[in-house]
DNA sequence: AACGCGGGGGT
DNA sequence: ACCCCAGCGTT
């Protein structure tokens, strides 16, 4: 393998390391946490819990498998289902645009591939939203096809084995780190159908139990003896760390638009591409800083709003709620809401078609909104009112 | 190769 | 209030 020359690993260590691979399948077969997801070999579930588990933690992960199983429980009930019930059972998890890959490649296995899932990794690659880890973590657990899954855990697994000082996720470094992930496979999966799922399991699990990022458990560790990150003295010296950008941040007048008569909330679909892509959503719009801090200013901007993008004039303010901060990966948003009565009713009709809608306070609850925008409704019903 | 994309856990 | 975590698609 020219590409494990990338690691600068010398011969010994490396057979130090296939030799020690054997002892992590013992480790996890004690140390496994139980999840819903390894009692199932169905390879849709698996699936599921997959693309859930991309950037997001196991205890998180859990009610939302539970009630997407229950729901959608194969891939043609998926393929079948409506995207505002797919983004609905999403909602909260965040990176909606694996909710609505999942959708697609749902309906690209019932159309292309008779409704079941590609047992081979390079075909199950093809698919909408799944990449090298999500084809390798779902053909080996499900089907046991022999290919290492590597992920952001095993990333730093083995980046601290090989004692890694450059980024392992440039080009050459990352194709290093599959090149190693491999030879560990072949050296401890064995000839069994379960080895390359219990080894790529086990990896992962090491990198969640005891290879962890900030306190590592070495003393636990069943790879310690040939790890060159704790030889070194220093294992969280491994992966290097990479320097952070500022994240900006934007405010934002929201606007809970009321019918004066109804008492119905007004909601707009928010784009196809984007921040939060296809979720329902408060109309808003972003202002300046000075203009946050200013209660008229925010006024101005939202009656502006109401008027040019939705035909509402004279919307009366009613009260002004607490600011809520949100954060996202890459910006800082706070909200600034602001309650209006609107008696718009004759311009109500079907104006922007499918993407707006006046919402009774029962029905908001159908809608998938965002999490920030969940955290001022809950606001807005909290205090005694409706 | 760089960037956009949510939300939650630990300290 | 600050730190950290992360796979895929697009550009």
């Amino acid at each position: 393998m020219a590409d494990l020359e990338a690691l600068g690993l010398g011969s010994a260590e490396l057979e130090a390391l296939r030799a020690a691979a054997p002892r992590l399948l013992r480790w996890f077969a004690g140390a496994a946490r139980a999840m819903p997801w390894r009692e199932s070999r169905d390879p849709y579930a698996i699936w599921v819990s997959e693309v859930m588990l991309q950037q997001t933690q196991v205890s998180t992960v859990v009610p939302y498998y539970e009630r997407w199983l229950a729901e959608l429980p194969d891939v043609r009930a998926l393929a079948a289902a409506e995207e505002a019930q797919v983004l609905k059972l999403w909602e909260g998890l965040g990176y909606y645009s694996r909710a609505r890959n999942l959708h697609r490649a749902a309906r690209v296995v019932v159309a292309e591939h008779d409704a079941q899932v590609p047992r081979d990794p390079s075909v199950f690659r093809q698919l909408p939203g799944v990449g090298a880890y999500t084809a390798a973590a779902v053909t080996s657990i499900a089907f046991g096809a022999r290919v290492a899954a590597v992920d952001g855990n095993v990333r730093r697994v083995l980046s601290r084995l090989v004692a890694l000082e450059r980024d392992p996720t440039r080009a050459r470094e990352s194709r290093g780190l599959e090149a190693l992930a491999a030879a560990l496979l072949e050296a401890s999966a064995g000839d069994d159908l379960e080895g390359p799922s219990r080894h790529n399991q086990a990896m992962m699990e090491l990198g969640a139990l005891v290879c962890v990022p900030r306190a590592p458990r070495c003393e636990q560790c069943p790879m310690g003896a040939a790890c060159l990150g704790l030889r070194s003295g220093e294992p969280t010296r491994f992966p290097p760390r990479k320097a952070r950008r500022a994240v900006p941040h934007h405010d934002l007048a929201v606007a809970i638009a009321l019918d004066a008569r109804s008492g119905e909330m007004l909601l707009e679909k928010r784009p196809e591409r984007g921040l939060l892509a296809g979720l329902w959503d408060l109309p808003q719009t972003r202002v300046d800083e000075a203009a946050a801090a200013d209660e008229a200013a925010r006024v101005l901007a939202l009656s502006q709003l109401l008027a040019e993008r939705y035909g509402l004039r004279g919307a009366r303010v009613e009260r002004q709620l607490t600011p809520v901060g949100h954060v996202f990966t890459h910006l800082r948003v706070t909200l600034h809401p602001t309650v209006l009565r609107v008696s718009g009713a004759s311009s109500r009709a079907s104006e922007g078609g499918e993407a707006r809608r006046w919402v009774s306070r029962a029905a908001i609850a159908e809608h998938a909104l965002p999490t920030a925008t969940r955290k001022v409704l809950s606001q807005l019903w909290s205090a005694a009112k409706g």
